[in-house]
DNA sequence: ATGGGTGTTGACAAACAACTCAACACCGTT
DNA sequence: AACGGTGTTGAGTTGTTTGTCAACACCCAT
């Protein structure tokens, strides 16, 4: 699915393009054009404004606009050992096990 | 470091600045900048062509650059793990050893 | 002192990103 | 039939990115 559809079928049921457009604070036209996809997906920071009026999570929406977030962008930058990970993972296709012992690791408490 | 300062230290003891740009295909004028810090780091394309040129990873100068790799960025896409990872990993502050484990079992053989 | 090699600087430019504005067209209700 | 609410479209705008070009200044060897 693309941005465009996957952002109406979100908004369509709540509110009208021009609600929406007036929360945020850009034009209704302009979503228009991106529920089209005639525009590609806003900027991060509209994204980030619409998600907070529709109630979703930041980092769905962002990805779901084929965006990075930019807090992940600092994340693996300032921690080596991510992009690392992300070769790895680029080059070996990994088990979804694998991803699941992973995380539990993540998740442990102990230092 | 930033990043003008660690191309001209790449760059300085192999070649001038006239001979780089050419081979990369670039204003030595441009490079002089970059260098200085006058601009900002090259798009991807030229940083990849750079990286070519004197003969180190890609991936390497486009982090110095502060960028993330467009390969990074498709693997984040497609892989959903990798952003619960990340989520975790700026939430957290994990310890080296973690780290190691994980890239250890990333590098597993068995499936 | 000239020529060939080096790096630096100011002004400008093309392409792209991220929008807005004006105008239109539909559709259901009063 | 008029009106308020909906979505669509074409043309234009503004700022940023990513560079170029012309001109200069230094240094070293001939």
């Amino acid at each position: 699915m693309d941005f465009g559809s996957y952002l109406r079928e979100l908004r369509g049921k709540t509110i009208s393009q021009r609600g929406l457009a007036k929360i945020v604070g850009i034009s209704f036209t302009y979503l228009s054009k991106v529920e089209n996809a005639v525009m590609p997906p806003p900027s991060e920071e509209v994204l980030i404004r619409i998600a907070s009026a529709l109630g979703i999570e930041p980092d769905e929406i962002i990805i779901a606009a084929k965006k990075v977030p930019s807090n992940f962008k600092n994340t693996i930058l300032e921690i080596p050992e991510i992009s690392e990970i992300l070769k790895l993972a680029q080059k070996k296709e990994i088990s979804t096990e694998k991803w699941k012992r992973i995380i539990d690791i993540l998740n442990e408490d102990t230092q």
